[in-house]
DNA sequence: AGACGTACCTGACCGC
DNA sequence: TGCGGTCAGGTACGTC
């Protein structure tokens, strides 16, 4: 599922259910995602009380009463969901069951996913932390941030918005989507992008995201149930999935092309 | 250092 | 119905 406001949504629905709430069982069923589940990893949690749940990039933190943390990444397939009474399913890699007989079911059929445990002294060393650029909803990433961002990257925009070691969360949907609504041609460079555009794509991608997780936020009653329903919930998009569709702005057809192997969508009027 | 292609894995879909 | 090819919302890594 993942982008910024999906890994946003998923946090913000599991958290009410499950902090406060201590680990009873857990169960792996699959030795290794996208890196190897630690052997360690069900004695780690097993018996731990669940504190809080955070957001880390499009990681689920979920920080235990130890000091270790339960680190999920969903990949391109991942699902994290609260059950109450569970059918297993295919690709269920990791369940947990709780105290209260709720269980967190962990599904991925891609694996492209990733399960760990850090302890809070391990943070800063982990590698896939190490590397990750700025929080675009914080106030690291602003009008002049990402200019200076933009000025010195010789590659087209939309692989620069969407490069998680630049700016995080960002991914191949909300990159087309804020091109779109800041009016920018996906394939122009970077570094050629001027202060004005800079400025408007900066709004573009912030409103862009804030908007998706009030989507997200106003179907948590129905995440809540739990019925492995999630992925995108804003399910009408400007231009993304929307080839040769009339563009909502000027009626000329979406275009579809490939970037850096993946597609880029954009309207060839109102994106310069 | 930075840009680019490739690999990881499963399943859905499309044309023959 | 089956087969091969292509595609999918992520990202780390090797190579140039």
């Amino acid at each position: 599922m993942p982008e910024l406001p999906e890994v946003e949504t998923v946090c913000r629905g599991i958290a009410p259910q499950i902090e406060g709430r201590s680990i009873s069982r857990v169960k792996v069923n699959c030795k290794k995602l996208r890196i190897p589940i630690p052997k360690k990893f069900a004695s780690i949690l097993k018996g731990r009380k669940i504190i809080r749940v955070k957001r880390k990039a499009k990681y689920i933190v979920i920080e235990l009463d130890s000091g270790y943390s339960l680190v999920i990444h969903l990949g391109m397939s991942g699902r994290l969901t609260i059950q109450q009474d569970y059918q297993p399913a295919k690709h269920d890699h990791i369940v947990i069951e709780l105290d209260n007989g709720s269980l967190i079911v962990f599904n991925d059929t891609r694996k492209f996913g990733l399960a760990t445990v850090l302890h809070e002294t391990e943070f800063d060393d982990f590698k896939f932390f190490k590397k990750l650029g700025i929080e675009p909803l914080s106030k690291e990433l602003n009008t002049v941030q990402l200019f200076k961002i933009l000025e010195k990257r010789k590659k087209n925009i939309k692989s620069v918005i969407m490069d998680s070691s630049i700016i995080v969360g960002v991914g191949n949907i909300y990159a087309s989507e804020s091109l779109f609504s800041a009016g920018i041609h996906p394939e122009r460079l970077a570094s050629e992008i001027s202060k004005k555009e800079s400025d408007r794509l900066f709004k573009a991608i912030v409103e862009t995201l804030k908007r998706a997780i009030e989507a997200g936020g106003s179907t948590l009653k129905d995440y809540a149930k739990a019925n492995g329903e999630s992925g995108y919930f804003q399910h009408q998009f400007l231009v993304y999935d929307q080839q040769d569709q009339p563009c909502s702005k000027c009626k000329r057809a979406i275009q579809k092309i490939k970037q850096n192997g993946r597609a880029t969508y954009f309207c060839g009027k109102c994106q310069k």
